[in-house]
DNA sequence: TCTCGACATGTCAACAGTGGAAGGTAGAGT
DNA sequence: ACTCTACCTTCCACTGTTGACATGTCGAGA
């Protein structure tokens, strides 16, 4: 349930309202931590029942801004610092590694250089989102920087392996001490 | 959904009952699809009876063994080929990332240093495990060996990457083209 | 004036994942 | 004979996630 804390580090930074919020996500957040509009606009409400945020003003169209609490930020501190990460990382991609025995040996191929050609292009999206975005020195446009990185180098990471490990397939099998 | 064809792909090589298949998700699948008991049990019943796998035999104590169908090989083949994998990389680690602007600059510093060393230690565990697997030349050890190094090489970036961020962090700001 | 796209929120059913409780059996070793 | 461990399955309540549907308003430009 790491949606809320999101939430409270965005609302950190400034106040907003859900559909702002779900702008954000939708641009800078989606790479890491997806959400939908549904789930957006009910954590919210449930944040502001527990008093972490709470309406700050309301505008135009129903429009309801919310603003972080002493308690969120509390809340927020205390996740970042005192609760471990846990690394769930489910990878479909990965997954599919293992089983790739079951197809022919051009298609597990071909499975390999698709995963390339992914990184690659994740690799150009992410820099073209570099280069478009207004990189102000505001505290989460320097950690948006630092987090943009990490998928700059994941994506360079994974095209090199994907190369390797189609090499591997190819390769006669034997000892060969890698 | 991919537990499902996670299931089909381990029953693909062998036949299996729920508890080993138990076994196998806690050793070598748990770094790329978690899954617990219950949910394992549910979707095996849910294969039986959707036709995509079938039980072969009884055991003592109540085991069933599970084989899987020409129906269940062709959803599994189906999965590999025809469908493309999203990437949902819903990253706990990441996210608190974009936030380290709330914390002091030691603390910030610290949650780097933390990701060092998770990524030093995870990096050895698999290094562990890879020596301690018996790599016979069978499929799922092929490909098993394949995931393994890039979880290698996942931690080998990722720890480089936190000691860059590191320094990100300390060096003032200003325009320094990188 | 009208219309259309962007703004804005709320709700619901269905499915996926977590964690734990409950219940029981076979077999190995004392 | 007994006990303990590993084996083995089922069910349930709760939370998180998805996708779709419902509903409406403001403001710019034809």
């Amino acid at each position: 349930m790491s949606l809320r804390h999101a939430l409270l580090g965005l609302l950190s930074d400034r106040r907003a309202s859900g559909y702002d919020l779900l702008k954000t996500f939708e641009t800078s957040l989606a790479n890491v931590w997806p959400a939908t509009q549904s789930q957006i606009y009910t954590e919210l409400t449930k944040l502001a029942g527990s008093g972490l945020i709470a309406v700050a003003a309301e505008g135009p169209r129903g429009r309801k801004e919310y603003e972080i609490t002493g308690e969120g930020m509390a809340e927020l501190r205390h996740w970042l610092t005192e609760v471990t990460p846990q690394r769930t990382l489910r990878s479909d991609v990965l997954l599919r590694v293992f089983f790739l025995g079951v197809l022919t040996p051009e298609q597990a191929h071909a499975y390999l250089t698709d995963l390339m050609e992914m990184s690659r292009s994740g690799y150009e999206q992410l820099r073209q989102l570099h280069d478009s975005v207004d990189w102000d020195d505001g505290n989460l446009s320097v950690h948006g920087r630092i987090a943009l990185e990490y998928g700059l180098r994941f994506n360079a990471m994974r095209r090199e392996w994907a190369e390797w490990a189609a090499q591997q397939l190819t390769q006669p099998r034997g000892r060969q001490g890698w």
